[in-house]
DNA sequence: CGTGATCTTGACCGAATGGTCAAAACAGCC
DNA sequence: GGCTGTTTTGACCATTCGGTCAAGATCACG
């Protein structure tokens, strides 16, 4: 199976079915705690039928984290330079912050991946990621420069946004435990976070 | 070798070299990443020789988070609820940042755990851990409602914290990736999180 | 120095795990 | 129905890993 792109419809079907077992199994155990077994078991395929899909343990999980890397971006990508700052930046935040309520699993994986180092999206990071970083951090520089926002720095500003809003993904479990059952932790980040960005970088 | 308080000389330098390697794989590669033939390795000792001083894997994995339970809350437990107020609510994001300098690896294995779903330490979560933030959520609701701080959510400031301040220990590679060689992310990171804070909270 | 307790290790074990393979089952098409 | 290419699987393999054990080395102390 050196198929890059499914040609039949068993194959369009079952390879979306491994890829979100192992979505699932890979965001809650980490690379090394998933198994074939459990990522077979849960896409309802045998083990070589895996195998017969993807040549390995680690091209399914390459294929998740590049499959992830595009759609992970799209937010911080539709930062509109023409746009009014402040909105620009409130949107941002408001859909990063979409993303860790639609896409937990994929923000756990992608945890899970950078805290061991990156050792399977290291390279991606100085290039892919660090340019569209770069580009939007100059586009908030010139808005800084003009007086539009208050004086902030670009990249940490862009930090802040990341850790804030995966916090809420990646720390869920706390999240729930510190604030008990009956709070709803993403409804309330939401306007948390709005107020914070606000006063942040309103001049 | 059930002994819970080390009594030996030999005893104490083995357990803590031990915990030291372990602290080292653990936080580099989670849980199921780590195995004992490297903790071994590191620390300097046969296999067996571990399991002389620990009965199992698992065993030292606790001892460490255990461990770091106890520190890890050190910096919200000084919150002085009889300071002024700004001043206090900085300086706790300062001394939680110094963590992250000080202690990374401590942070990561936290966030694997956390990550995970919590299964070792999720009771600690619910009382120890939370205990502890409603306390201090309630002395800084105190201080919203006497007007000496901006109205913000106790418990989501409180998560704020950790959330910036973790993120330059546990996405380090990440950071370091976008921001280049050149620069210092935990000295930049102090800045931008004294001003982040202090535009937030000021009333 | 002798002796009992502590410490260390080589050899080994069973279970789990990633991966292979050849053969069977099936689908699509004439 | 028969043929070809695709899909599925049971049986199997090599390696890794957590953990055991019995015997040997070392230490503390009288």
């Amino acid at each position: 199976m050196n198929v890059q792109k499914p040609r039949t419809r068993i194959q369009k079907k079952n390879r979306r079915a491994i890829l979100d077992a192992a979505l699932d199994v890979f965001s809650a155990h980490g690379f090394r705690g998933a198994t074939l077994d459990r990522i077979a078991e849960a896409a309802g395929l045998s083990k070589p039928n895996l195998l017969y899909y993807f040549p390995s343990k680690e091209a399914i999980h390459v294929a998740l984290l590049s499959q992830l890397m595009d759609t992970w971006l799209d937010p911080l990508r539709e930062l509109d330079p023409g746009g009014e700052p402040v909105a620009e930046l409130l949107g941002y935040v408001r859909r990063k912050l979409q993303m860790s309520r639609d896409f937990p699993r994929e923000s756990r994986l992608f945890a899970n991946e950078i805290l061991q180092g990156a050792p399977r999206i290291g390279p991606a990071l100085e290039t892919e990621l660090k340019d569209l970083v770069d580009e939007k951090a100059a586009v908030i520089r010139g808005w800084v420069e003009a007086g539009r926002i208050a004086p902030v720095d670009p990249h940490h500003l862009i930090f802040s946004v990341w850790a804030l809003t995966q916090h809420y993904a990646d720390f869920d479990v706390q999240v729930r435990a510190v604030l008990g059952a009956a709070r709803d932790p993403l409804d309330e980040a939401e306007r948390f976070l709005d107020t914070l960005f606000a006063r942040l970088v309103t001049p």
